[in-house]
DNA sequence: TATTAAGTTGACAGATCAGTAAACCTTAAT
DNA sequence: ATTAAGGTTTACTGATCTGTCAACTTAATA
Protein backbone atom coordinates (compact mmCIF):
# COMPACT_ATOMS: atom_id res chain seq x y z
CA UNK A 1 0.00 0.00 0.00
CA UNK A 2 1.69 3.43 -0.72
CA UNK A 3 2.40 5.13 2.17
CA UNK A 4 -1.06 8.60 1.08
CA UNK A 5 -3.13 5.40 0.75
CA UNK A 6 -2.59 4.02 4.08
CA UNK A 7 -2.98 6.95 5.91
CA UNK A 8 -5.87 8.27 4.12
CA UNK A 9 -7.00 4.85 5.52
CA UNK A 10 -5.85 5.58 8.38
CA UNK A 11 -7.90 9.02 8.64
CA UNK A 12 -11.49 7.36 7.27
CA UNK A 13 -11.05 4.44 9.80
CA UNK A 14 -10.43 7.32 12.65
CA UNK A 15 -13.84 9.32 11.08
CA UNK A 16 -15.94 5.65 11.05
CA UNK A 17 -14.71 4.64 14.63
CA UNK A 18 -15.26 7.92 16.21
CA UNK A 19 -18.65 7.78 14.40
CA UNK A 20 -19.88 4.54 14.92
CA UNK A 21 -17.84 3.08 18.00
CA UNK A 22 -14.67 0.75 17.39
CA UNK A 23 -16.53 -2.59 17.76
CA UNK A 24 -19.61 -2.09 16.06
CA UNK A 25 -18.11 -0.93 12.85
CA UNK A 26 -16.88 -3.97 11.17
CA UNK A 27 -14.50 -4.11 8.51
CA UNK A 28 -16.81 -4.38 5.82
CA UNK A 29 -18.83 -1.73 6.90
CA UNK A 30 -15.18 0.38 7.02
CA UNK A 31 -14.10 -0.65 3.56
CA UNK A 32 -17.52 0.54 2.16
CA UNK A 33 -17.17 3.61 3.85
CA UNK A 34 -13.85 4.26 3.12
CA UNK A 35 -13.68 2.95 -0.50
CA UNK A 36 -10.22 0.79 0.45
CA UNK A 37 -10.96 -3.15 -0.12
CA UNK A 38 -9.89 -5.77 2.56
CA UNK A 39 -7.62 -6.83 0.92
CA UNK A 40 -5.83 -4.29 0.83
CA UNK A 41 -6.47 -3.48 4.70
CA UNK A 42 -4.59 -6.72 5.11
CA UNK A 43 -1.65 -6.39 3.42
CA UNK A 44 -0.67 -3.19 5.84
CA UNK A 45 -2.74 -4.14 8.73
CA UNK A 46 -2.46 -7.67 10.52
CA UNK A 47 -5.27 -7.54 12.40
CA UNK A 48 -8.48 -4.68 13.06
CA UNK A 49 -6.77 -3.99 16.22
CA UNK A 50 -3.31 -2.87 14.40
CA UNK A 51 -5.31 -0.62 12.35
CA UNK A 52 -6.97 0.81 15.50
CA UNK A 53 -3.91 1.03 17.39
CA UNK A 54 -2.27 3.33 14.57
CA UNK A 55 -5.92 5.11 14.45
CA UNK A 56 -5.11 6.41 18.05
CA UNK A 57 -1.35 6.96 17.61
CA UNK A 58 -2.53 9.55 14.55
CA UNK A 59 -5.75 11.09 17.04
CA UNK A 60 -3.27 11.28 19.68
CA UNK A 61 -0.62 13.81 17.29
CA UNK A 62 -3.35 15.66 15.45
CA UNK A 63 -5.13 16.29 18.49
CA UNK A 64 -2.38 17.58 20.76
CA UNK A 65 -0.85 19.22 18.20
CA UNK A 66 -4.51 21.19 17.50
CA UNK A 67 -4.12 21.88 21.34
CA UNK A 68 -1.00 23.16 21.65
CA UNK A 69 -1.45 25.19 18.86
CA UNK A 70 -4.70 26.25 19.70
CA UNK A 71 -4.12 27.44 23.05
CA UNK A 72 -1.05 29.27 22.05
CA UNK A 73 -3.56 31.30 19.33
CA UNK A 74 -5.81 32.07 22.13
CA UNK A 75 -3.16 33.42 24.72
CA UNK A 76 -0.30 34.82 25.33
CA UNK A 77 0.73 34.26 28.91
CA UNK A 78 1.01 30.83 30.77
CA UNK A 79 -1.69 31.64 33.09
CA UNK A 80 -4.25 32.81 30.78
CA UNK A 81 -2.72 29.34 28.46
CA UNK A 82 -3.92 27.51 31.18
CA UNK A 83 -7.13 29.19 31.30
CA UNK A 84 -7.48 28.76 27.19
CA UNK A 85 -7.40 25.23 27.70
CA UNK A 86 -11.10 25.00 28.06
CA UNK A 87 -11.75 27.76 25.20
CA UNK A 88 -10.49 25.08 22.75
CA UNK A 89 -12.07 22.60 24.75
CA UNK A 90 -15.34 24.57 24.06
CA UNK A 91 -15.17 24.73 20.44
CA UNK A 92 -14.16 21.19 20.54
CA UNK A 93 -17.69 20.40 22.14
CA UNK A 94 -19.51 22.55 19.94
CA UNK A 95 -18.30 20.50 16.48
CA UNK A 96 -21.16 19.16 15.40
CA UNK A 97 -19.64 16.05 15.25
CA UNK A 98 -18.05 15.74 18.87
CA UNK A 99 -18.88 12.66 20.84
CA UNK A 100 -16.42 12.58 23.66
CA UNK A 101 -12.52 12.12 23.33
CA UNK A 102 -11.53 8.83 21.71
CA UNK A 103 -9.25 7.72 23.95
CA UNK A 104 -11.97 7.67 26.78
CA UNK A 105 -14.11 5.92 23.96
CA UNK A 106 -11.29 3.03 23.23
CA UNK A 107 -10.66 2.48 26.98
CA UNK A 108 -14.54 2.05 27.94
CA UNK A 109 -14.89 -0.19 24.53
CA UNK A 110 -11.75 -1.77 25.85
CA UNK A 111 -11.89 -1.56 29.42
CA UNK A 112 -9.00 -3.69 30.64
CA UNK A 113 -5.63 -1.90 31.45
CA UNK A 114 -3.31 -4.86 29.84
CA UNK A 115 -5.07 -3.88 26.53
CA UNK A 116 -2.73 -2.19 24.28
CA UNK A 117 -5.86 -0.48 23.14
CA UNK A 118 -6.64 1.21 26.47
CA UNK A 119 -2.64 1.85 27.26
CA UNK A 120 -2.65 3.63 24.37
CA UNK A 121 -5.36 5.82 26.33
CA UNK A 122 -3.32 6.15 29.33
CA UNK A 123 -0.21 7.61 27.46
CA UNK A 124 -2.23 10.22 25.63
CA UNK A 125 -3.51 11.32 29.25
CA UNK A 126 0.27 11.72 30.14
CA UNK A 127 1.15 13.72 27.69
CA UNK A 128 -1.69 15.97 27.95
CA UNK A 129 -0.75 16.31 31.34
CA UNK A 130 3.03 16.57 30.84
CA UNK A 131 2.03 19.53 28.56
CA UNK A 132 -0.23 21.29 31.50
CA UNK A 133 2.71 20.77 34.16
CA UNK A 134 4.32 22.66 31.57
CA UNK A 135 2.17 25.44 31.54
CA UNK A 136 1.82 25.34 35.14
CA UNK A 137 5.86 26.01 35.49
CA UNK A 138 5.62 28.71 33.19
CA UNK A 139 2.85 30.17 35.17
CA UNK A 140 5.19 30.48 38.00
CA UNK A 141 2.91 28.48 40.39
CA UNK A 142 4.20 26.94 44.08
CA UNK A 143 3.39 23.41 43.23
CA UNK A 144 2.76 22.69 39.35
CA UNK A 145 1.99 19.56 39.84
CA UNK A 146 -0.73 19.97 42.07
CA UNK A 147 -2.50 22.40 39.73
CA UNK A 148 -2.03 20.16 36.73
CA UNK A 149 -3.70 17.06 37.89
CA UNK A 150 -6.88 19.70 39.33
CA UNK A 151 -7.05 20.90 35.38
CA UNK A 152 -6.83 17.61 33.93
CA UNK A 153 -9.71 16.29 36.39
CA UNK A 154 -11.61 19.58 34.68
CA UNK A 155 -10.38 18.37 31.39
CA UNK A 156 -11.47 15.12 31.50
CA UNK A 157 -14.62 15.71 33.63
CA UNK A 158 -16.06 18.73 30.99
CA UNK A 159 -15.17 16.25 28.21
CA UNK A 160 -17.50 13.03 29.67
CA UNK A 161 -20.13 15.91 30.65
CA UNK A 162 -20.17 17.93 27.35
CA UNK A 163 -20.71 13.99 26.03
CA UNK A 164 -23.46 12.99 28.10
CA UNK A 165 -24.99 16.10 28.61
CA UNK A 166 -25.05 18.42 25.97
CA UNK A 167 -22.36 21.00 25.26
CA UNK A 168 -23.77 23.82 26.71
CA UNK A 169 -21.99 25.86 29.69
CA UNK A 170 -19.94 22.86 30.39
CA UNK A 171 -16.45 24.20 29.39
CA UNK A 172 -17.66 27.57 30.66
CA UNK A 173 -18.40 26.22 34.20
CA UNK A 174 -15.16 24.61 33.50
CA UNK A 175 -12.68 27.19 33.00
CA UNK A 176 -14.23 29.67 35.66
CA UNK A 177 -13.61 26.65 38.47
CA UNK A 178 -10.12 26.61 36.88
CA UNK A 179 -9.85 29.93 37.12
CA UNK A 180 -10.82 29.71 40.98
CA UNK A 181 -8.09 26.92 41.28
CA UNK A 182 -4.98 28.92 39.23
CA UNK A 183 -6.52 32.23 41.58
CA UNK A 184 -5.86 29.82 44.97
CA UNK A 185 -2.42 28.20 42.89
CA UNK A 186 -1.07 31.55 42.77
CA UNK A 187 -2.02 33.18 46.10
CA UNK A 188 -0.11 29.92 47.60
CA UNK B 1 -40.01 -16.00 34.72
CA UNK B 2 -40.37 -15.55 38.28
CA UNK B 3 -39.38 -12.32 39.55
CA UNK B 4 -36.41 -13.56 41.79
CA UNK B 5 -35.33 -15.08 38.19
CA UNK B 6 -35.33 -11.77 36.36
CA UNK B 7 -33.35 -10.16 39.08
CA UNK B 8 -30.69 -12.34 39.30
CA UNK B 9 -30.63 -12.34 35.51
CA UNK B 10 -30.10 -8.33 35.63
CA UNK B 11 -27.36 -8.64 38.31
CA UNK B 12 -25.82 -11.26 36.64
CA UNK B 13 -26.09 -9.10 33.05
CA UNK B 14 -25.06 -6.44 35.35
CA UNK B 15 -21.68 -8.31 36.34
CA UNK B 16 -20.55 -9.59 32.82
CA UNK B 17 -21.70 -6.40 31.08
CA UNK B 18 -19.73 -4.02 33.04
CA UNK B 19 -16.01 -6.66 33.25
CA UNK B 20 -16.68 -7.64 29.21
CA UNK B 21 -18.28 -4.49 27.65
CA UNK B 22 -22.17 -4.35 26.10
CA UNK B 23 -21.29 -4.96 22.71
CA UNK B 24 -18.41 -7.90 23.53
CA UNK B 25 -20.82 -10.14 25.90
CA UNK B 26 -23.37 -11.73 23.35
CA UNK B 27 -26.55 -13.68 24.67
CA UNK B 28 -24.85 -16.83 23.87
CA UNK B 29 -21.95 -15.49 26.93
CA UNK B 30 -24.16 -13.64 28.62
CA UNK B 31 -26.29 -17.43 29.01
CA UNK B 32 -23.43 -19.35 29.58
CA UNK B 33 -21.77 -17.12 32.71
CA UNK B 34 -25.31 -17.08 34.22
CA UNK B 35 -26.45 -20.03 33.86
CA UNK B 36 -30.09 -18.56 32.72
CA UNK B 37 -30.86 -19.85 29.30
CA UNK B 38 -31.92 -17.68 26.06
CA UNK B 39 -35.11 -18.95 25.99
CA UNK B 40 -35.75 -17.62 29.17
CA UNK B 41 -34.28 -14.25 28.91
CA UNK B 42 -36.35 -13.75 25.72
CA UNK B 43 -39.30 -14.33 27.77
CA UNK B 44 -38.99 -11.02 29.43
CA UNK B 45 -36.77 -9.00 27.37
CA UNK B 46 -38.26 -8.44 23.99
CA UNK B 47 -34.46 -7.24 23.00
CA UNK B 48 -31.00 -7.43 24.14
CA UNK B 49 -31.14 -3.89 24.43
CA UNK B 50 -33.90 -3.96 26.63
CA UNK B 51 -32.03 -5.91 28.95
CA UNK B 52 -29.01 -3.59 28.65
CA UNK B 53 -31.43 -0.40 29.37
CA UNK B 54 -33.03 -2.38 32.68
CA UNK B 55 -29.28 -3.07 33.92
CA UNK B 56 -28.25 0.55 33.66
CA UNK B 57 -31.67 0.92 35.78
CA UNK B 58 -30.38 -1.17 38.66
CA UNK B 59 -27.22 -0.27 38.29
CA UNK B 60 -28.51 3.60 38.66
CA UNK B 61 -30.69 2.90 41.73
CA UNK B 62 -28.05 0.52 43.60
CA UNK B 63 -25.21 3.08 42.56
CA UNK B 64 -27.29 6.33 43.82
CA UNK B 65 -28.33 4.40 46.94
CA UNK B 66 -24.88 3.27 48.06
CA UNK B 67 -23.39 6.57 47.47
CA UNK B 68 -25.17 8.46 49.36
CA UNK B 69 -25.56 6.32 52.55
CA UNK B 70 -22.11 5.95 52.13
CA UNK B 71 -21.66 9.70 52.52
CA UNK B 72 -23.95 9.71 55.29
CA UNK B 73 -21.90 7.20 56.62
CA UNK B 74 -18.39 9.00 56.63
CA UNK B 75 -20.06 12.57 57.14
CA UNK B 76 -22.31 14.18 59.39
CA UNK B 77 -22.50 17.92 57.99
CA UNK B 78 -23.33 19.12 54.85
CA UNK B 79 -19.76 20.48 54.14
CA UNK B 80 -18.08 17.77 55.05
CA UNK B 81 -20.21 15.33 52.95
CA UNK B 82 -19.40 17.38 50.35
CA UNK B 83 -15.83 16.43 50.65
CA UNK B 84 -16.90 12.82 51.55
CA UNK B 85 -18.15 11.94 47.71
CA UNK B 86 -14.70 12.04 46.97
CA UNK B 87 -13.84 9.55 50.12
CA UNK B 88 -16.48 7.31 48.95
CA UNK B 89 -15.19 7.65 45.65
CA UNK B 90 -11.88 6.55 46.58
CA UNK B 91 -13.46 3.05 47.89
CA UNK B 92 -15.09 2.20 44.66
CA UNK B 93 -11.87 3.30 43.06
CA UNK B 94 -9.47 0.44 44.50
CA UNK B 95 -12.30 -1.73 43.86
CA UNK B 96 -10.85 -4.72 42.32
CA UNK B 97 -13.02 -4.88 39.61
CA UNK B 98 -13.13 -1.26 39.26
CA UNK B 99 -13.58 -0.14 35.37
CA UNK B 100 -15.16 3.33 34.96
CA UNK B 101 -18.59 4.17 35.67
CA UNK B 102 -21.21 1.80 33.66
CA UNK B 103 -22.70 5.17 32.08
CA UNK B 104 -19.90 6.43 30.82
CA UNK B 105 -19.29 3.02 29.34
CA UNK B 106 -22.44 2.71 27.98
CA UNK B 107 -22.09 6.30 26.29
CA UNK B 108 -19.45 5.46 24.77
CA UNK B 109 -20.48 2.16 23.77
CA UNK B 110 -23.75 3.93 22.23
CA UNK B 111 -22.73 7.45 21.79
CA UNK B 112 -25.33 8.77 20.06
CA UNK B 113 -27.01 11.27 22.24
CA UNK B 114 -30.36 9.89 20.47
CA UNK B 115 -29.86 6.10 21.99
CA UNK B 116 -32.19 5.33 24.89
CA UNK B 117 -29.20 4.28 26.37
CA UNK B 118 -27.00 7.16 26.15
CA UNK B 119 -30.28 8.72 27.79
CA UNK B 120 -30.45 6.90 30.73
CA UNK B 121 -26.76 7.53 31.46
CA UNK B 122 -27.85 11.50 30.79
CA UNK B 123 -30.53 10.63 33.84
CA UNK B 124 -28.09 9.06 35.68
CA UNK B 125 -25.77 12.57 35.77
CA UNK B 126 -28.84 14.76 36.29
CA UNK B 127 -30.06 12.39 39.18
CA UNK B 128 -26.18 12.40 40.70
CA UNK B 129 -26.10 16.22 39.92
CA UNK B 130 -29.79 16.77 41.93
CA UNK B 131 -28.25 15.59 45.00
CA UNK B 132 -25.30 17.08 45.20
CA UNK B 133 -27.24 20.50 44.35
CA UNK B 134 -29.27 19.78 48.07
CA UNK B 135 -25.97 18.76 50.16
CA UNK B 136 -24.09 22.66 48.43
CA UNK B 137 -27.99 24.03 49.10
CA UNK B 138 -27.39 23.02 52.77
CA UNK B 139 -23.91 23.90 53.43
CA UNK B 140 -24.91 27.13 52.68
CA UNK B 141 -23.25 28.60 50.13
CA UNK B 142 -24.62 30.99 47.91
CA UNK B 143 -24.56 29.62 44.46
CA UNK B 144 -25.28 25.96 44.98
CA UNK B 145 -26.39 25.44 41.42
CA UNK B 146 -22.09 26.36 40.49
CA UNK B 147 -20.59 24.74 43.23
CA UNK B 148 -22.28 21.54 42.29
CA UNK B 149 -21.32 21.86 38.76
CA UNK B 150 -18.02 21.92 39.59
CA UNK B 151 -18.38 19.22 42.10
CA UNK B 152 -19.71 17.23 39.08
CA UNK B 153 -16.65 17.55 36.93
CA UNK B 154 -14.11 16.52 39.38
CA UNK B 155 -16.48 13.58 40.30
CA UNK B 156 -16.42 12.77 36.25
CA UNK B 157 -13.49 13.28 36.18
CA UNK B 158 -11.85 11.25 39.01
CA UNK B 159 -14.05 8.28 37.42
CA UNK B 160 -12.20 8.99 34.13
CA UNK B 161 -8.79 9.13 35.54
CA UNK B 162 -9.33 6.03 37.65
CA UNK B 163 -9.72 4.06 35.06
CA UNK B 164 -7.13 5.34 32.37
CA UNK B 165 -4.68 6.01 34.68
CA UNK B 166 -4.95 4.11 37.95
CA UNK B 167 -7.14 4.42 41.11
CA UNK B 168 -3.60 6.02 43.56
CA UNK B 169 -4.26 9.38 44.80
CA UNK B 170 -7.03 10.43 41.83
CA UNK B 171 -9.80 10.62 44.57
CA UNK B 172 -7.39 12.67 47.17
CA UNK B 173 -6.43 14.90 44.32
CA UNK B 174 -10.38 15.51 43.52
CA UNK B 175 -10.95 15.86 47.30
CA UNK B 176 -8.32 18.41 47.82
CA UNK B 177 -9.36 20.40 44.61
CA UNK B 178 -12.69 20.29 46.54
CA UNK B 179 -11.82 21.57 49.08
CA UNK B 180 -10.43 25.08 47.47
CA UNK B 181 -13.97 24.79 45.69
CA UNK B 182 -15.71 24.47 48.94
CA UNK B 183 -13.67 27.30 50.93
CA UNK B 184 -13.83 29.30 47.83
CA UNK B 185 -18.03 29.75 47.60
CA UNK B 186 -18.08 29.62 51.15
CA UNK B 187 -16.47 32.71 51.46
CA UNK B 188 -18.57 34.32 48.46
C1' DT C 1 5.64 -2.74 -24.85
C1' DA C 2 6.37 -5.94 -21.20
C1' DT C 3 6.84 -6.47 -16.50
C1' DT C 4 6.02 -5.49 -11.86
C1' DA C 5 3.57 -3.40 -8.08
C1' DA C 6 -0.50 -2.11 -5.93
C1' DG C 7 -5.15 -2.42 -5.42
C1' DT C 8 -10.05 -4.47 -6.24
C1' DT C 9 -13.66 -7.90 -6.54
C1' DG C 10 -16.16 -11.63 -5.10
C1' DA C 11 -16.10 -15.68 -2.69
C1' DC C 12 -14.79 -18.22 1.07
C1' DA C 13 -13.83 -20.42 6.02
C1' DG C 14 -14.97 -20.60 10.53
C1' DA C 15 -16.93 -18.24 14.20
C1' DT C 16 -20.26 -15.45 16.51
C1' DC C 17 -24.25 -12.55 16.55
C1' DA C 18 -29.55 -11.69 18.01
C1' DG C 19 -33.52 -13.90 18.19
C1' DT C 20 -36.81 -18.05 17.58
C1' DA C 21 -38.82 -22.70 17.99
C1' DA C 22 -39.80 -27.45 19.25
C1' DA C 23 -39.27 -30.85 22.41
C1' DC C 24 -38.24 -31.87 26.83
C1' DC C 25 -37.48 -31.38 31.98
C1' DT C 26 -38.35 -29.61 36.63
C1' DT C 27 -41.03 -27.59 40.02
C1' DA C 28 -45.17 -26.07 42.04
C1' DA C 29 -50.04 -26.15 42.58
C1' DT C 30 -54.28 -28.58 42.71
C1' DA D 1 -51.61 -38.32 40.23
C1' DT D 2 -52.37 -34.73 37.20
C1' DT D 3 -51.87 -30.29 35.39
C1' DA D 4 -49.80 -25.87 34.89
C1' DA D 5 -46.05 -22.88 35.00
C1' DG D 6 -41.48 -21.97 34.38
C1' DG D 7 -37.27 -23.18 32.70
C1' DT D 8 -33.64 -25.85 29.70
C1' DT D 9 -31.59 -27.99 25.70
C1' DT D 10 -30.60 -28.21 21.12
C1' DA D 11 -31.08 -26.69 16.76
C1' DC D 12 -32.21 -23.28 13.74
C1' DT D 13 -32.47 -18.67 10.67
C1' DG D 14 -30.38 -15.00 8.65
C1' DA D 15 -26.89 -11.80 9.37
C1' DT D 16 -22.37 -10.19 10.45
C1' DC D 17 -17.81 -10.83 12.13
C1' DT D 18 -12.34 -11.28 11.17
C1' DG D 19 -9.29 -12.69 8.08
C1' DT D 20 -7.81 -15.11 3.64
C1' DC D 21 -7.60 -16.29 -1.24
C1' DA D 22 -7.67 -16.46 -6.32
C1' DA D 23 -8.42 -14.00 -10.22
C1' DC D 24 -8.61 -9.73 -12.11
C1' DT D 25 -7.73 -4.55 -12.99
C1' DT D 26 -5.05 -0.46 -12.89
C1' DA D 27 -0.89 2.15 -12.41
C1' DA D 28 4.00 2.61 -12.40
C1' DT D 29 8.38 1.42 -14.16
C1' DA D 30 12.07 -0.35 -17.06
Amino acid sequence: MSASKKIELIEKALKAFYAGGFQAVGMDRLAKETGISKTSMYKHFKTKEDLILEVLNLRDENYRSWFVRRIEALASTPVERLLAMFDALDEWFHEETYLSCMFIRASCEYPQSSNPIHKISAKHLRLLQAYVIGLAEQAGVKNPGDLARQLMLLNEGAIVLAHIQGPDDVARNAKETAQILINHALSQ
